[in-house]
DNA sequence: TGCAGAATAGAACGATCGTTCGTTTTTATT
DNA sequence: AATAAAAACGAACGATCGTTCTATTCTGCA
């Protein structure tokens, strides 16, 4: 494994090869990986509980065995699904908002970065939501890595909230912890409207409330966005 | 069937008798319902997905095929938990909060029952949301009964917001839509730090939330709250 | 090129799933 | 109390689940 370990901190110059290209990668921790990716694919789609061995091991076009001797068990399957999901969160949402400056732009970053992992493009649900509808009463190993996950990215994002106050771009006021609420919060109902209620203008919406959070808890002067709310203008809605 | 019916309109008086006493229900109505409950428990526990009429029966003290034979499919058996959830929360949630007056208390007096039945409460969790994550990617008709039941109680969220928007509790540019999807994002952030992390304080972070979406929206005169945020003092946290 | 060890396949296990069917018990009515 | 209908049971079905075992194939290194 040579992807990002906790905790998430900036390192840089980071940059994850997807798919192989390891330099002393046998046979089997590629296919390992090839059946990881398969699983996440899987998990995004009906949840970490709806993975199954046998529906792994058709589509990767193995044997149930196959697939299964590179776990030993279901949970560590669903864990490895977990970690190669945080890993790539990391890369596509975390350490890409490192290059923004610290502050407010370095948290909107993350914001924008958040909402095209969980929501915007077409593909498949955020497991870190999913699992944790699943496994909010289920105890165990699974739910430990789930939440240690989560946690994790959850902790990183109220750093940079904490340093955006720090480096006078809030108001003296504000509380941190309930910034990072409110932002969890619009990302989740971004989430459940777009993909549950097929609402068609959930973007607009969590975008919108993100800056009201900074009418809120900003300082007027740092308070204005850049010209384009959203980064990567030209996308979707 | 007494319970509450589509759509959600306010009507005075009303009060369901949460199990039996009905005049004309025979046997089977009876244990029918028994099921439902038992299996609107498990269901908040485990989800929709993970209903099984096995372990219906044995909570039930019923065999399997007996257990069955009242719905004729899981799916029947799925679409009855939703109803019966969406009759609960109608009357726990949206009823109650009808006698309130139009406007900015009625959409306190909503947020907070909300509050009440999402998370705060010991219980499980609210089907409503596990639901969603279950069924997003998942078509069918157990995803059209809980879109539907989501979708009204929303409309009438929304509706809520409107209305105290009409009584001049809010400002003139206040978007009703955008507030509306705010306090969604409370709610299920509520339910994800509450019921997954066990923070401390997502009930305070929560009630806050609230209150800053009317800092943002409200005219000041409406804006301040009464003496107590939380309706209902000297429960949790 | 051969050989050890890793990697994969194949078959089978007990369990549970939703569902079907025929029988028996219970209920409601006369 | 007798009877027809409704309700519940019990056994079995095919399918799928995670897992175990043994046998076969492949891979990397001498």
């Amino acid at each position: 494994m040579i992807t990002s370990k906790f905790p998430l901190k900036a390192v840089p110059g980071r940059g994850r090869s997807a798919s192989g290209a390891g330099r002393a990668m046998q046979k089997g921790q590629q296919t390992k990986q090839t059946i990881v990716d398969a699983a996440l694919g899987l998990a995004a789609q009906i949840g970490l509980e709806g993975l199954s061995i046998g529906a792994l091991a058709e589509v990767t076009q193995m044997s149930k065995s196959g697939v299964f001797a590179h776990f030993g068990s279901r949970e560590e399957l669903q864990i490895s699904v977990i970690r190669e999901y945080y890993a790539r969160f990391s890369d596509e949402v975390f350490f890409p908002a490192m290059d923004e400056a610290r502050g407010l732009p370095r948290v909107r970053a993350l914001f924008a970065n958040w909402m095209k992992r969980v929501a915007i493009e077409l593909q498949s649900g955020c497991i870190f939501i999913s699992g944790a509808v699943e496994f909010d009463d289920r105890p165990g190993p699974v739910r430990e890595a789930l939440a240690s996950s989560v946690k994790t990215w959850l902790a990183a994002m109220y750093r940079a909230v904490v340093q955006a106050k720090e480096e006078g771009h809030l108001l003296d006021d504000a509380d941190e912890e309930q910034m990072a609420f409110e932002i969890h919060g619009l990302i989740l109902a971004l989430h459940y409207e777009a993909r549950f209620l097929k609402h068609p203008r959930s973007v607009k919406h969590a975008n919108q409330g993100f800056e009201n959070i900074l009418i809120r808890y900003g300082k007027a002067k740092a308070c204005v966005s850049s010209p384009s709310t959203q980064p990567n203008p030209g996308s979707k809605e």
